[in-house]
DNA sequence: ACCGTTAGCAAACACCGTTAACGAATGCGT
DNA sequence: ACGCATTCGTTAACGGTGTTTGCTAACGGT
């Protein structure tokens, strides 16, 4: 990768650039719910609205390309907390997924954008080329991928977890998962992978719903329910479960 | 009540605001994600958008008293069901359930606006009349009150749960429970609300994830996925599975 | 038949995203 | 150092939105 000599232009684009995307987050955060305004940031800014067409496509590309830079927030907000974390398997399941609940929940407007918009398609699950699905398709998939990636890492560590009998799985479940598995490129079993989304598919519902605010009504504070919730998960994963720290 | 002679008027009157609300409906529904539009209304009813507010304070207040008709739909819609189903407790739990994704499932822009609106507060919690968080709360609660009563009146009926040993419960968040218990009414003990609260979230929080459209990218039918996470809700309620008829 | 209530309309205001044309400043090549 | 091309920001404008104001015409109860 060749860095271009960065001219002098290129730095200050890049810088009002960033500011941009900053005054838009501020917004975001500040007016929480309503949808952000392209003349509104661009008041902020002292500019008038058209000129942020020189940086941006449109409204749309712009919130397209926040929602990238907040996944990607996510995933360094995890691999910091991962890179204090011991080597301990269970540890580092529990130290993740926190991690990822407490970015949620410190940036509910973050999440719910990306919540509500619409991700990049299957492409981001690796090689994957179906014409027939190749966009609209939600930015959960982001957050998935993250700790599917997380959890063959540490299936490739080690095989800790005590997968259910041939017998007990739900067929028709595995078969799609299965399918799944064979479009992106991920070397475990089918009990493996069934394990994983089940386990997945219980946190993070359970985190969209309290960073989108649908849980208020019975918790004023989630996070015990949360951790009984994670308890109950990572048992179905053969791990024992691991307390808060601080 | 005294219903007080429908004079012709009132039922013209009635009858546009019904067309205003089914206009509205299939704008929602046809627009699938962008928010409908009150002049979009107006156009295609033949009229102009000022006329709208002769029936409704503005288009928040529409919007809201869709949600409200929603949640009554989904209500009669499960009540529909449960007719049919007989006297068993178990069934009658699946019935009810599966009425209730069938309908957000089927109706996923309308369940859209009704998890996207802000609702009506703890109003709907009975008579809970707390000044500190009177509204701005969801609308999730609606439904959840919806599945309370239903969980209430089985209680009320037979007690088949096999409740946890008080050691087991998580303390810190038995004790928000009960003091949700004490805002509303309901005479259960707090193990039997812990147990009904987590199987509530664990259920509402897939159908919402589906209807939302966050699980396309893993499940391309969601519905046996569901299944074996109601299969294993139902075993927490003490109750046995039962498989679906048609 | 009267007269008040009411339903709908047109105009207007303030906001929005977006496009087009234009001017000024900047950086680059010669 | 000069000239030119690219870039950045402007203003003006178009079509869209929710909402308010005042008016007219029709309707309904007395």
């Amino acid at each position: 990768m060749t860095t271009t000599t960065e001219s002098r232009r290129d730095r200050q684009r890049a810088a009002t650039e960033a500011e941009i995307k900053e005054v838009a987050r501020r917004q975001l955060v500040a007016s929480e719910g309503a949808e952000l305004s392209l003349r509104g940031i661009a008041r902020e800014m002292g500019m008038t609205a058209p000129a942020l067409y020189r940086y941006f496509e449109s409204l749309e590309a712009l919130t397209q390309e926040m929602c990238h830079d907040f996944v990607h927030e996510v995933a360094e907000a995890i691999d910091a907390r991962m890179a204090g974390a011991g080597r301990d398997l269970a540890t580092r399941v529990h130290v993740a997924i926190r991690a990822f609940r407490d970015w949620a929940v410190a940036n509910p407007a973050e999440f719910g954008l990306i919540f509500r918009s619409k991700g990049p398609g299957p492409v981001a699950f690796a090689g994957a080329e179906q014409a027939e699905w190749t966009d609209d398709c939600s930015h959960s998939q982001s957050f998935a991928r993250l700790f599917l990636d997380l959890f063959v890492d540490l299936w490739a560590e080690q095989q800790p977890i005590e997968l259910p009998d041939e017998e007990h799985l739900p067929r028709d479940v595995v078969e799609q998962l299965a399918a799944l598995r064979r479009l992106i490129t991920v070397d475990v079993p089918d009990g493996a992978v069934w394990v994983f989304a089940h386990a997945w598919v219980r946190l993070y519902s359970v985190i969209a719903l309290e960073a989108l605010g649908q849980l208020e009504f019975m918790f004023a504070d989630v996070e015990p329910y949360f951790e009984a919730e994670l308890h109950a998960v990572v048992h179905t994963l053969g791990i024992d479960y691991v307390p808060r720290e601080p």
